[in-house]
DNA sequence: CTTGACATTCCATTCGGATGGAAGGTGTAG
DNA sequence: CTACACCTTCCATCCGAATGGAATGTCAAG
């Protein structure tokens, strides 16, 4: 298949699959004669999956490297495996992060609506803004999470 | 408090604080006699719910839409509540595919490390590549998620 | 045999989200 | 007084992740 139904069929840019290839998160798949890229159907569930993964949070380059690996000995197997536990934990306390403020989020706009049958009708106070004005206030002990990994410069 | 003072407590830069209220997502201070910018308790919660809000995928700007807008009347009321609508919906939708994802790469090192006790002897062959190869293949119906905001340029 | 949809490579730009560093002011402990 | 940590503004740079566009090639249909 060519890039463009790849494309298509996972609902991505063939620029961002030439990218992908480029950074070594796809390999290099066939050449038709005409030097076209040629796609088998694995590429699909590759790509599905490096959809997936990065949606967790791992960054193309991890996900690079749990890919598109083979040739590198012993210590990157434990690198990698160490790299996936490690994303694993963080998964578990990012998914719990996201429920609370899902909640929070869900009781703000639920809030607002309510506060809101006439409507917003005084255009110098947004009734939603004021309701949100103190979230996240007065509530319990609240893990810290989000970007674990710090920027590297 | 100083902004050092209130980047500790959060964990994070006290550049990141500025940038934040660079771009309208924190309200710009009291300052003290000497210049220095001086925070409030309510301070700590705000930045605390940024940091929250930014890890379940709103934009810094979409959490600035959200916390700071007041005097723009009630289209803006109507606009913040449907993205608060349309972010929950795709919350939910990612939490989904967290949990699948998270499932898949629970399944991917488990099945590494017990295909592994004699720990990747053969510095060609990482298995648990091998065993991350055919990932995402044959598994059935998947929800495409990930990244519903086009990028708009 | 041209028109149009698709490819190719290569280079530049965009965007969001920070972070670095220079140049200088402030405040407090020794 | 002098370190020294912390603050200020302003400007530059970085990173990850794409995306745009130019110049050119390929192919199928009319």
């Amino acid at each position: 298949m060519k890039i463009g139904e790849l494309a298509q069929e996972i609902g991505v840019n063939t620029k961002t699959i030439r990218y992908y290839e480029d950074i070594g998160v796809l390999p290099p798949p066939d050449r038709a004669p005409n030097g076209y890229r040629d796609y088998g159907g694995e590429a699909v569930g590759r790509l599905r999956f490096v959809r997936d993964a990065q949606a967790t949070g791992l960054t193309l380059t991890e996900i690079a490297s749990i890919l598109d690996l083979r040739g590198q000995g012993e210590a990157t197997c434990h690198h990698v495996l160490d790299l996936l536990d490690q994303h694993l934990e963080d998964l578990d306390g990012h998914i719990e992060t996201l429920h609370r403020t899902h909640d929070e989020l869900l009781a703000l706009t639920e809030r607002a609506k309510r506060l809101d049958p006439a409507d917003c009708t005084d255009p110098n106070r947004c009734q939603t803004i004021e309701a949100g004005a103190h979230i996240g206030a007065p509530s319990g002990a609240r893990a810290r999470h989000v970007h674990s990994k710090p920027h590297h410069h």
